[in-house]
DNA sequence: AAACACCACAACCGCGACTGC
DNA sequence: GGCAGTCGCGGTTGTGGTGTT
């Protein structure tokens, strides 16, 4: 008694603050590797530190690859604020119902952008409540041309997509989906337009844009941007392994690039281009790779590249065995002509040229 | 160019919920 | 049922970036 709540770990034991490159690379590779059964152990077993619930917070607000990062489109934010109006600060149900979206970032947006806004909204239409319900039920249009001046310049500045019709169309299946009123109702289904192979179209949009807003589109050719890696998905099937996917929690949306920062990316496409001029997958001709062959060939590089990140920040151990054949996911195998069963990385590895540590010490420091 | 104010967002903290023993 | 360990959520804070004076 009289002694509070034990705190998490020992602070002065433990690193906090911004993470750096280095730390976040550390923490993907280890989940990639390992998966996060234990948060709380996870900081020591992959050299981190840090505590466990900092490791948590973030992947599931940065790391994760299947978050949705950049700017949120108006519709986004007009759901936003319909599922704030039946949810309330249930950041993480509201989230459930934005595929790709935190709770951490949706509860930031509410606060700073949305909040503000509704507030100047309703103060300018007190005497007229119902100006306020038609503003949040109204077309995107409607909804801009009802914003205050003050709110202008801001939404100017939010990036729409060029895939916002798609967009458009998701979001009204999702807002019928919230207009039912039931919670489980509303996250079940969602997710289920998700992953549900014939609806897939519908909710490549939401993805889409995530992947046009990544740094990591850059390394793609102009016709490979026209024709994004979702398009090839091969629809998802639940045994297959695929290292970009969180571990324990199976998402075929995790077979997008990863949206990480840009020093990530920087380190990553530097890796990749570095090598790419020295390796050439077997098999595979230079001059006939071409979509999707191409883009999984770069995946594949960068598979490689984690895996020589494993070796260099002294990841060693077995990877888990349930995790080993994700190296290489199964749709990658078939058009590279690779079998999953065979497919080793050892050897792969050892047909690969020396990685020069200094690379990596200049790109921390750059 | 420097100082200041403001903003956005990543990260932290504390608590309740959940789970296994 | 009680307890300890862990996870996840929501509120809050800290910090870096940007705009303004």
């Amino acid at each position: 008694m009289g002694k509070g709540r034990a705190p998490c770990c020992d602070k002065t034991q433990v690193k906090r603050g911004p993470w750096s490159p280095e730390e976040d690379l550390k923490l993907i590779a280890f989940i990639q590797k390992n998966g996060h059964d234990n948060w709380r152990s996870l900081p020591k077993q992959s050299g981190l530190l840090r505590c466990g619930k900092s490791c948590r917070l973030r992947w599931i607000n940065y790391l994760r690859p299947d978050v949705k990062r950049g700017n949120f489109t108006i519709q986004e934010e007009e759901a936003i604020i319909r599922l704030h109006k039946d949810f309330g600060n249930k950041w993480s149900k509201i989230a459930s119902c934005l595929p790709g979206r935190t709770d951490n970032e949706i509860k930031n947006v509410w606060n700073t952008h949305l909040k503000k806004r509704l507030s100047i909204q309703s103060s300018e239409s007190s005497t007229d409540e119902s100006k306020l319900e038609s503003s949040i039920t109204s077309s995107s249009s409607s909804l801009s041309e009802s914003l205050s001046s003050n709110d202008a310049p801001n939404l100017a500045a939010k990036t729409i997509p060029s895939n916002e019709l798609n967009e458009q169309e998701t979001l009204e299946t999702m807002n019928d989906k919230i207009e039912q009123h039931s919670e489980k109702q509303i996250s079940n289904e969602v997710i289920s337009i998700i992953e549900d192979p014939k609806e897939l179209t519908t909710s490549l949009s939401f993805v889409e844009s995530n992947i046009l807003n990544s740094n990591h589109i850059v390394a793609f050719t102009p016709e490979q941007q026209l024709c994004s890696p979702l398009t090839n998905l091969e629809p998802y099937d639940a045994d297959n392994n695929n290292t970009l996917q969180e571990v324990d929690k199976p998402n075929h949306l995790n077979e997008i690039p990863w949206d990480l920062d840009d020093d990530i990316w920087k380190m990553v496409d530097n890796f990749v281009s570095m090598q790419s001029n020295e390796v050439q997958l077997e098999g595979v001709p230079s001059n006939q790779i071409s979509n999707p062959i191409e883009e999984s060939v770069q995946d594949v590089e960068t598979m490689k590249w984690f895996h020589e990140f494993d070796n260099v920040f002294g990841l060693v151990g077995e990877t888990n065995e349930s995790n080993k054949d994700g190296y290489l996911p199964k749709n990658y195998s078939s058009e590279l002509g690779v079998d999953p069963q065979t497919f080793d990385l050892d050897v792969m590895e050892s047909t690969e040229s020396e990685l020069d540590l200094s690379y990596i010490q200049l790109w921390l420091m750059a």
